[in-house]
DNA sequence: CGCTGTCTTTGCGCCAGCGCAAACAACTAT
DNA sequence: ATAGTTGTTTGCGCTGGCGCAAAGACAGCG
């Protein structure tokens, strides 16, 4: 998170550091590993968490092994806001991807600095519209799309909310694998690899294990919207 | 809705029935028949509405023809919180499912009531998370759960949220094609009236037109849930 | 270095479910 | 009634994409 102000789409918009600050205080810092699990789906949900540094990804898993994933929660969001409503389990699992540090508030204290803050609240409600856009657009690309371009359109996502460039490239700076990016998108890794190796031939894309380099985005926005 | 007070799922739960109809009086009624566009997919959002009496079904449509049925809105609940926002469009559009009455707020009165009543942006953080919750449960199923099993799932939300009971039969009152369960469903009119058929011969449901009768729920929860 | 574990690629066969076409059934209007 | 409209059923052929299997590539570790 930088230093002058927090994004519109923070947990703490509309605050100022030195309150931030404050509120985070109240919480446990956890600093968490590559891999750890914060919490899991079907647990009560007792603690919100913000994620100040790294990644979280929630995903939700079906009775025998499939498994999709929700969304990528990057620094400034919050995940689980659940917790403020009353006797609610958590609905996704989360994980870290990457070294992580999040700050967890429990249920009393969250519903504190929401009485504290009215801006939180609508922070909140501005967070779970888009997060509900977000997940109606591609509930409608499941059903109506065909897996390229729901795959296309699941890395052009994922580069919006975490690409970083580099030239004319963008490097996804997290390691995604060709399951995570089956699970995101809803298909197989059989089908991602297929695709991402047709794409590394035409010089779309690059990439190297976990690895993504968007080579050339502008092709990708293309074949992603062509009838 | 009855005349005791408000369920915990209304977009006035917590408020006294003289506030409710105090609020009410502020925006403007509507009486629409069947069918009617309340608005549509991609215009700017002027307007929230509370359902009183009747059925909205949102939904969302891909650039040729496919269509997703979000979710119906019965009555008590509010369709198009996002009004609330900067500058957005309706993420989707939004049709009477026969005669319906709503109240419609512009932004401003939005914003008034919801001030005068903090409680109000309790209840709207309540529904979104529903709503997204839902919204991942389908998503997920809609990527690794079979046609058929959907299907079921499908009654059985619908009959949940608007069933009667009768005898040990559940009439979904309100009018639903074939072509509208598959598009909430995510498969094809074609998939929808074969299962549907075969449903039939078994005695698990009983249908004309477009009213359906499910005659064996606790079948039918046995088929959704079995490997 | 070589060993072990994790991730990726690709060939191949298969089938769930889509979608056309065409007939049929039920409601509506005159 | 009769005609027109709207919704439903069912046969049939086709195919997108799944998923096994097996080999290959890369990373980390002792």
């Amino acid at each position: 998170m930088d230093k002058a102000g927090y994004n519109l789409t923070d947990f703490l918009h509309g605050l100022s550091r030195k309150q931030g600050d404050e509120i985070i205080k109240r919480g446990t810092t956890l600093d968490l590993k590559a891999g750890a699990v914060l919490f899991h789906e079907g647990d009560p949900a007792r603690r919100s968490f913000l994620v100040l540094k790294g990644r979280l990804k929630l995903g939700k898993t079906h009775e025998l092994g499939k498994e999709v994933l929700i969304r990528y929660i990057g620094p400034g969001e919050l995940a689980a806001m659940i917790t403020v409503l009353e006797g609610r389990d958590y609905p996704v699992s989360a994980e870290t991807v990457g070294e992580t540090r999040v700050v967890g508030w429990d249920k009393r204290t969250m519903l504190e600095i929401m009485a504290e803050h009215p801006q939180l609240s609508i922070n909140m409600i501005r967070n779970s519209i888009d997060r509900l856009e977000d997940l109606q657009s591609r509930y409608l690309e499941l059903h109506a799309e065909q897996v390229e371009k729901r795959i296309a359109r699941s890395l052009l996502r994922i580069m919006k909310q975490s690409g970083r460039r580099s030239g004319d490239e963008i490097i996804i700076d997290f390691p995604i694998s060709r399951q995570e990016l089956a699970d995101y998108t809803g298909t197989t890794l059989y089908t991602v690899s297929r695709t991402m190796s047709a794409w590394e031939k035409k010089g779309w894309v690059k990439s190297k294990r976990t690895r993504i380099v968007i080579a050339d985005p502008h092709a990708l926005v293309l074949f992603s919207e062509k009838l």
